[in-house]
DNA sequence: GCCAACGTTGGC
DNA sequence: GCCAACGTTGGC
């Protein structure tokens, strides 16, 4: 078992959003950058994931569940899509996405204030300053540090 | 609103 | 292959 961070603009879709989808699932897709596609590409169901504000107030908010593995993201061969990549092809999709599952919110958010600091949590790629990467992996003991803190 | 850090592009 | 210029992310 894997542990990962999935960062998301609330304007953009928000921990709300994925309480208001079908099934409580959305596809994560759109991302267009090369280290996330890879991590997605590396995970496997079952997999758990923070759940991560960026913006105005930046917060751990829930818990996700990977409950599918990376498949080729289609948004990449529209055209009217914000993140059409014209070099996609269906025999070449280039980016790919996974579906995540909500499991349940954390009893107490965790602002990155609050985790920035601890001590448990120094190094970690969310933290690092100028860090800008929307999907990363989070290791075992920070996760298991978070969840101890967040009550989840 | 500012700006540091980052990834990508494109000229050479 | 290098690197400057650029656009974007995201914390503050």
């Amino acid at each position: 078992m894997n542990y990962w961070l999935f960062k998301t603009e609330p304007g953009c879709f928000s921990w709300q959003d994925l309480e208001n989808a079908p099934g409580q699932i959305t596809s994560w897709d759109g991302v267009r950058n090369y280290q996330a596609r890879n991590f997605m590409c590396a995970m496997h169901k079952g997999d758990l994931g923070f759940f991560y504000h960026s913006g105005k107030t930046p917060a751990i908010v829930g818990l996700v569940e990977v409950c599918r593995q990376a498949y080729p993201d289609h948004t990449a061969l529209d055209p009217e899509n914000q993140h059409f990549d014209p070099r996609a092809t269906p025999e070449k999709p280039i980016w790919h996405m996974v579906d995540v599952r909500l499991v349940r919110p954390l009893e107490r958010p965790l602002t990155r204030r609050a985790l920035s600091v601890c001590p448990e949590l120094a190094g970690m790629e969310l933290l690092r300053r100028g860090s800008r990467l929307s999907v990363q992996p989070v290791e075992a003991a920070a996760f298991a540090f978070i969840c101890a803190l967040a009550g989840c």
